[in-house]
DNA sequence: GATGAATGAGTATTCATTCAT
DNA sequence: CATGAATGAATACTCATTCAT
């Protein structure tokens, strides 16, 4: 347990950094020079804490879908009735919030990356792996409930990872708040027309 | 008067180039070099014809997104009755032959570019219009033939569209065959469940 | 006399584009491509007239000077009497229409150049040799009337110039036009003492 | 606390050196690359110490006038009789010497660049305000004791800055040493009856 | 006379990284 | 822990020029 090395504090900065050059400059234009830049330090050291910079690529990536996982770990508790957990979590995964949890430029280019390198793309399985041991046992306890139709639940789950990202997909493509409400409102239905 | 143009199957040459790039070294790593090299050509070449690197990029991803199109356009048609069709375009936007048509790589590269470069958004809007244009008559004429129930075919051909991208975004990371077939028939049965 | 080729109207035409270049993205910066560009020609064409970009900037200098040397001459000109003619000279060579004649950029660009091309040099020798020969004349014709001291006359021609060259070099960095005035006012006077 | 800096050494050698290109090679021929290469060092170092070719220009600019700055100052000091001053000074504005301790090419090329940029002209006023500030209190002097009429003293010492340019702009196109010394003792002579 | 293809050398600058201090 | 020196490879792009048409 212990307290944190000045190091962890240290990477953490640094990766916070990182992610505002992200956005900023784009994946294609982040160096190390830039984010010592705004940090006001020497490139020299980003380089003494991450030894390369794939390594703090890769850093980057599990601390930023760290941050995804805890999002979803909050939304997804709470002390209702499976029935009332159940709407709410089709609430929460087809709303707003959600879609803007992410921001596009960074999140997509770290997916672009999983594509291209190993440990990176088992870091994205890890965070999806994470999302269905949180909705397996609820799919279960709805099933258990009578509330859902006796599927796998891990269909299930695997149906409203999917179903979402495809949502994210193709509403960061669109910009269009009205148009994201009507479609989010369909999937919601189509979802509970298909599992119910 | 003045020399004969071969801008048209240059430019074609190159962008051909450029996506055998792009697939062996990644966006990151893709220079003009690099693909003036594969081609045995000046550098400055293709400078000569795109006149900078981000018009180059710009027409590359037009010239990939127009093979999607194509592809999907060819797959749309077909002279069966209402009801095959509906089971067909299920059967194709589900299969492991459209999920493979793309390279991740490629794909995924420049759809991050989409949130950073406008004019590279609007390609992509523009193919997902056609998409859109080829779905909406069919879900009408499903409508018409009674064959899904009565909702706005916009709604039918954005629900596809979402279902199919969602898909194809997971199972990248997934690459598990097994994993995709599963999902796919889950899917497309709940997409019969939603709109029957 | 006959008329002017096709090629020389182009090639003044190129000149005085390169002129305007000059002055717009300074000597370092000027390039046959950027010529080409304002003139919505072919690069090629300018190499097509002056073989070379060094012919071409050969040409242009002796094109500058020329423009010199013709407002030089016509302000040389007037049947006034020699002491009219005297100060005349004078009012003329310390005026800020003569300052102003030139533009700095693309005059001192040429200045420069003369000190590593011979045939620049010679050219701008050329000009001054033709203002003396302007010159020498009048002097002698001042001191016939006894309007300066008997000096030699190509020392007057001399001094004039440089006194005209010093000036201007001078007030092209301060650019201050009362500055200016009054600096105009005292070289006047001082020549008019040191002659007469 | 960190490595010691070698800046000022190290800039004060890359601008000699830059110096020695813009000699050999020319204004618009001096490269980065070139510098280095003489001093055997790699070009990134060069942009290491002075973030861009234009920063390095500026400050070559500097480093250069601070040389005639130096020069000027030293031959101004003495401690004659202001006549033997005045006398004195004309000697060394107009001899050889000092015609001759600029490079031509290296100075008008920082003169033509002055015409394009703010801070090199600021630079070059400097210098001027410099020369001014010593000459001023150097003709008061000479006012003072009878030696030259009752002239504002700023209108003496910019008349001696003219001639003086003037001559050295006109006699490196002449480069003939004969033809100087003719001119600068008629101008001396003019000078002084000028003034006197 | 004029265009466009193509080259090859060159540009400034950025990059990640190593190492001495 | 942190800086600054230094490198070497890479980048997109510009340049003048040649040549085929």
């Amino acid at each position: 347990m212990g307290r944190k090395s000045k190091a962890d504090v240290r990477k953490k900065e640094i990766l916070e950094n990182f992610y505002i050059i992200l956005k900023e400059e784009g994946f294609e234009n982040a160096s190390i020079a830039k984010i010592a830049k705004i940090m006001d330090v020497n490139p020299s050291l980003l380089i003494h804490y991450f030894k390369t910079k794939e390594e703090m690529v890769v850093s980057f990536v599990s601390f930023l879908l760290g941050r995804y996982e805890i999002a979803f770990k909050e939304k997804m508790v709470g002390s209702q009735s499976p029935e009332d957990r159940f709407y709410n979590i089709l609430d929460i995964m087809f709303s707003e919030d959600w879609l803007n949890f992410s921001d596009q430029t960074v999140f997509y280019a770290c997916y672009y990356l999983s594509s291209r390198h190993e440990r990176i793309k088992e870091r994205f399985n890890l965070m999806y792996k994470l999302f269905k041991d949180l909705l397996v046992p609820q799919a279960q306890s709805w099933i258990d409930a009578g509330i859902i139709k006796n599927e796998d639940p891990e269909n299930v789950a695997d149906f409203l990872i999917i179903m979402n990202e495809g949502l994210t997909y193709y509403d960061k493509l669109m910009s269009d708040a009205d148009g994201f409400r009507k479609r989010a409102k369909f999937l919601k239905s189509a979802v509970i027309k298909a599992l119910t």
